[in-house]
DNA sequence: GTGAAAAATGAAAAAGCTTTTCAGTTTTCG
DNA sequence: CGAAAACTGAAAAGCTTTTTCATTTTTCAC
């Protein structure tokens, strides 16, 4: 990740490396809140303002993705590969990538009935990780 | 939608009536501010708090969706099926639902994949509605 | 209808979360 | 190294959403 910030052209600064590695540590998506506590314990001065500013970097590489879920939208994961959707456990909330979306049926019957041109999607899956399936 | 305000068991107020039919004018996704002043030009004294319980209620019996978009992801639009998802204009905003999702695929592959159990999805659709396609 | 109980309302305040500003610091690169 | 460009963080400003609470509206049994 912090390689394609260089690739990108960004410079390499302290703040935003604390902010990739607090990323990366958290498996579950984590809020610009919870990053900014993960990452001043890799550099005690970072600010909330950095934090923002680097998610809306990667999230534009297409490096970190926002996630919808039902008690609020300020989530994001880290994303690695290109055309991908995230699953999330209901109960630990950990958010985990997978590849191998065939919609393609769905965006035909969805323009046939609606008459749009379908450019893109977003989709997200909710259910139940292994690990907490296997604690019931 | 009155109607199953109705009979869920909810008084039948000027104000519910008001977001009501403001909801249901707008044919794009709208916001509580919007809301806000639509339901006015038909209750002047319409709150702004009303509007946000009023969707609270009416997203909890089903009759109405958040949608999620790039600018942000407190838009509402109505929804009057069971299983539909939204497909949005990218142009106009228009959101229009629709049926027939078979992602029956996606899920089971997803579930191989990651090893979760999927219970439900959230699928949201991006393109350009026909008139706007037309104008071009 | 009436009247009391329950439900709902809206103004204002509180609470969050995100963005803007700006002076100072850190990086980069010739 | 040294200047220019990029970046940073504290504080302030801006918004949106939620909470509170006194008052008003609905509902429902009679």
């Amino acid at each position: 990740m912090l390689r394609s910030l260089a690739d990108a052209g960004f410079s390499d600064t302290r703040a935003r490396r604390a902010v990739v590695h607090a990323l990366c540590e958290a498996r579950t998506g984590t809020t610009p809140s919870d990053l900014l506590a993960r990452g001043r314990s890799l550099h005690a001065g970072l600010g909330q303002v950095t934090v923002y500013r680097t998610l809306e970097i990667l999230a534009h590489l297409g490096l970190v993705r926002k996630l919808h879920q039902d008690d609020g939208c300020s989530s994001y994961a880290a994303s690695s590969t290109g055309h991908a959707h995230h699953v999330i456990c209901r109960t630990c909330h950990a958010a985990v990538e997978f590849e191998g979306c065939r919609i393609d049926q769905v965006l035909e019957e969805a323009k046939a009935r609606t008459g749009y041109t379908v450019e893109s999607h977003f989709l997200e899956l909710f259910g139940i990780c292994p690990a907490c399936r296997r604690k019931k």
